[in-house]
DNA sequence: TGGGAAGTTGACCAGTTGGTTAAGTTGGCG
DNA sequence: CGCCAACTTAACCAACTGGTCAACTTCCCA
């Protein structure tokens, strides 16, 4: 019943890129608005502040990637590879990202997270809620390499907090300094972590 | 000649700790002057831009912050209890930080990098340089415990990056979930990280 | 002591902010 | 076909944005 529209899927996207290329608080409704080709009034139709959009949008592009994380993790491939493709990946998307858009965006959630997690409490719990779930995927690759004796790693949650930590640290230094090659060492620095020579 | 005032210091003061304690986006020219208990045309006196009063807040926290660091990493302490030192005080700014503010506030400079580096040029310069001189401090540690043989580390230019970004990741984390206890392992993933056992 | 540089003040600006509203248009479905 | 829910539109809002300015006060120093 009633009319269809797209506009809800393009104003969540709209927000995504903006936020991802800029910040949340420099990101204005109108501007929102005007990349998604959508009027105000529409906007305040579908989502009931600003807060609220980008609540959803993050969510929405979370429930995506986790598809492809979901692959890259699959429990049929060996557990380091996992996360040695991960990286990759990491990799190819900013690769992407600077060649579109001229600039190394770095983890949209991590950017986020440090400019908003002090005032706005939404926000905040979901940012929360996809990185506690991101680092799952580090845990239970660790936990297999532990197990295939590949790795020693009693205490799989806490080196997967390490792992992630700092990978979150390299794409946020890739970012500041607009420079791929800061996720070139991603790799041999987690395999320093993880102990592994070579 | 003429009249002198403090303002300027407190504006820069108003400033470093309202974008530590929120975010440089939201926080406007009239809630700095507030604070500083300054009127705005004695800011734009003083400063010619809000950027303008950022840049110079954060240089000048920054000069203030390298005294401490200059002892903590001093060449008369042993190197690796260099670094133990410098993430005890990490610690305790941040404890110092939540008993007065109510929140972990992590580091700045990587808040307020994540913020703008796409944005405000001269903003992302100032942090880049004040990155690269804080990574100085972990690389020559590094070095002297490599050449005392404590560690095996012959790059330690990139071994201090690994620390470095594992700390910031921390760091964020930290003011992420609003939760010091994030800063407890910290220690303990940097003797991972450099490969001590214990 | 007094000239003048340095600092202060509050009124002012145009543009933008997030958000509202009421009247209109569309098109799925009975 | 025609109802009516879903969607769109443009005009509107008060508060706030970063920034300006000319008149005024202070107080250092010659």
């Amino acid at each position: 019943m009633g009319r269809t529209s797209d506009a809800k899927e393009r104003l969540m996207e709209a927000m995504s890129e903006l936020i991802w290329t800029g910040s949340y608080g420099t990101t204005s409704v109108d501007q929102i608005c005007e990349r998604a080709g959508v009027k105000k009034g529409s906007f305040y139709h579908f989502f009931e502040s600003k807060t609220e959009l980008a609540v959803t949008s993050i969510d929405h592009g979370w429930t995506e990637h986790r598809k492809k994380l979901d692959q890259t993790f699959s429990p049929v491939i060996p557990p380091l590879e996992r996360i040695w493709r991960c990286f990759q990946e990491f990799r190819q998307e900013q690769e992407e990202m600077k060649a579109k858009h001229g600039r190394v965006l770095g983890c949209p959630i991590h950017s986020l997270g440090a400019e908003v997690s002090t005032t706005d409490d939404k926000l905040r719990d979901k940012l929360q809620e996809i990185l506690a779930q991101f680092i799952r995927y580090y845990e239970s690759a660790l936990r297999d390499a532990h197990f295939q004796g590949i790795i020693d790693a009693p205490d799989s949650p806490a080196l997967a907090r390490i792992i992630f930590a700092y990978g979150e640290g390299l794409l946020l230094h890739a970012r500041i300094w607009n420079d791929l090659s800061h996720l070139n060492e991603m790799e041999a620095g987690a395999r320093r972590i993880l102990g592994i020579k070579d």
